[in-house]
DNA sequence: GTAAAATATAAGACAAGTCATATATCGAGG
DNA sequence: CCTCGATATATGACTTGTCTTATATTTTAC
């Protein structure tokens, strides 16, 4: 359902191709939402069945069959709906990285104290990565998009990219400190 | 794939039926991973299948049959690998909330206002639940799973729990924030 | 000039998760 | 006594997402 609504969004900044869209997303959103490229064009067959989206067929150079598709007012309705109409379920998502949190209790201590090195390790580099993709992307994600700097759109992209800095940063701080209290705990039982 | 991590995870704590699993799935990790009642019986079976867990079938007073599954040592090693070998992909997960906020930029600015109010009411009413479900939940889950609150298991789940709140809270702080800029630009532009 | 990388779309097979429905027992309340 | 909610398991149909492979062109680098 919702890579659908993603690609109408995209679709509503301005008329993209299959191809437009899978880069978009990898420079944009690939952290809270990877989006497969088979999955894409499924898609994008499904939203003009549905009538949301239509196609603009350009043969480039009467080789290259690159398919533009552009949002309708259906669409656009679509995308309103969803985004006005918030669902409990928008807010719960499958998460691994917290299952096995919640299960490293299982581990011996100082396997547990492990366990959360590598995890801490893991978030240093997707934190570095949004990090040295923060400049870049944005002006990658200008370009594709022609959106200006001071965009609405354009800024609200970069709030969703600043919560992932930020929520990523949250959890390890919280990492760190559940760390602590089990080296605490170690040292309470040799005393 | 990771629901049946999940349960393997809460059978390594003690064995337990198709339906005990549904209940503590809801009770406690019901924000990060819903479960899917036909999905726990279907994982229940390949985990069978593949020698992960056995069965220990209850004839409950000749008529109600409670199945019984036990982790065995091939499932307690799957889970430990699990546990320990931290994937990039376990830290990224589907967040239709956050495609939400990303693409918020397409409505106007006073819907856009609407759209962070509505986000803020919903996670409010998450966090009451989280809250409110803390000490019920917390003995709930020591009933069913027999564990004492100072087993290291039990410790895990509340950390898990902790974030739960947490990154909600967090979340929420953004969304002020970002509030807050866009009515002060709105500010601006009527100067 | 040619090999490799990027552009561009698509189908097949499969895994994972969701929703609805079916079945059957047991205990509690009216 | 009988309905309702809880206990308990299971199947079917479906949606969503992933991984692999195929095809064909164009641009870039050596």
């Amino acid at each position: 359902m919702s890579l659908e609504n993603g690609i109408l969004g995209y679709l509503s900044i301005k008329p993209l191709s299959g191809y437009d869209l899978k880069k978009l997303f990898n420079m944009s959103a690939a952290y809270f939402w990877p989006a497969d490229q088979a999955q894409i064009y499924r898609s994008l067959k499904k939203l003009v069945a549905d009538g949301s989206i239509e196609l603009t067929e350009y043969s480039h150079g009467e080789t290259v069959n690159k398919k533009i598709y552009a949002i309708t007012a259906k669409g656009r309705e679509t995308l309103r709906d969803w985004l006005l109409v918030p669902k409990r379920s928008d807010f719960i998502t499958h998460a691994p990285y917290l299952m096995q949190l919640f299960l490293s209790g299982a581990l011996s201590r100082d396997e547990q104290i492990t366990f959360i090195d590598r995890q801490l390790k893991e978030i240093g580099g997707l934190i570095q990565r949004l990090r040295d993709n923060y400049i870049e992307n944005k002006s990658a994600f200008a370009v594709t998009t022609g959106l200006s700097k001071d965009d609405r759109r354009f800024e609200a992209a970069v709030y969703a990219h600043r919560w992932g800095i930020l929520s990523y940063q949250t959890y390890a701080n919280l990492l760190e400190s559940i760390k602590a209290d089990i080296l605490a705990e170690k040292d309470d039982q040799r005393e």
